[in-house]
DNA sequence: TGATTATATGAACAAATGCTCATATACTAA
DNA sequence: TTAGTATATGAGCATTTGTTCATATAATCA
């Protein structure tokens, strides 16, 4: 083992050939800003009125008294919730007359949500 | 329309033909149980010093010290999270000597944290 | 044995989260 | 205009979350 190398790494230190797994392993962290935008589409797909909205818009568009029926709360919960998908960019809203018609910005929920899904049908 | 189905509705209805839209996205939403394990693996997720964890986790398998590097919190806040990571089964660890290996359960987690850092490279 | 290194745990606390209640806004129709 | 329906928002509050500090346990070595 090179032990200029191992005295540089500090006190915690692994055995002969470990560098290049750590290395390795923190080379795999993604930079801070990926680690923003990713935790915070896990964030929102981390609560189960959110998750059940996000569900049901994919399949496709629905207004907000749809998504209530959705979900186990109430009227205000769910707006309050979809105005936090909203600035989180998920889903995106259009008036129709008194309704407002939300939907899923891009597939990417969807596909995560399937994923889940494999994951939690073990 | 169809004045019976209407008023079987109550109150808030959609306009003609959206009942089977409503219906179809009511089916999408899972199981309360399965709700319950996919949203728990995505509150996993959820949070910035897990992320980097699973993250590291998925080259392959290291022990606590390395885990410390590949965060920025203290040696019990990632102990901490190992502990929760065990709980949910998203990880195991194996004794080896004076040091515990962590790894991740299975491929799932890796496939999440890819689809989600491809939906944050946008 | 005692010292050192590695990991785990319990308590305490600040911050974030998700909800309800009350109310406001927006649109439609009489 | 007024009433009715649909959606949005702010305040307040209980609960959950993620952290640190102090300490405990586990394994190794002198």
């Amino acid at each position: 083992m090179d032990k200029t190398k191992e005295e540089a790494t500090g006190t915690l230190e692994n055995e002969a050939g470990d560098f290049a797994l750590i290395e390795n392993a923190l080379a795999a962290i993604p930079e801070e800003a990926l680690i923003v935008s990713a935790t915070e589409i896990f964030s929102a797909l981390a609560d189960s009125t959110r998750f059940r909205i996000l569900s049901a818009l994919s399949v496709g568009e629905l207004c907000v008294s749809d998504l209530l029926c959705a979900t186990n709360v109430s009227q205000s919960a769910v707006s309050h919730q979809l105005r936090f998908l909203r600035d989180k960019k998920l889903v995106t809203v259009k008036r129709d007359g008194q309704r407002a018609l939300y939907s899923l910005t891009d597939d990417h929920v969807k596909s995560l949500i399937d994923l889940a899904l494999e994951h939690a049908a073990e």
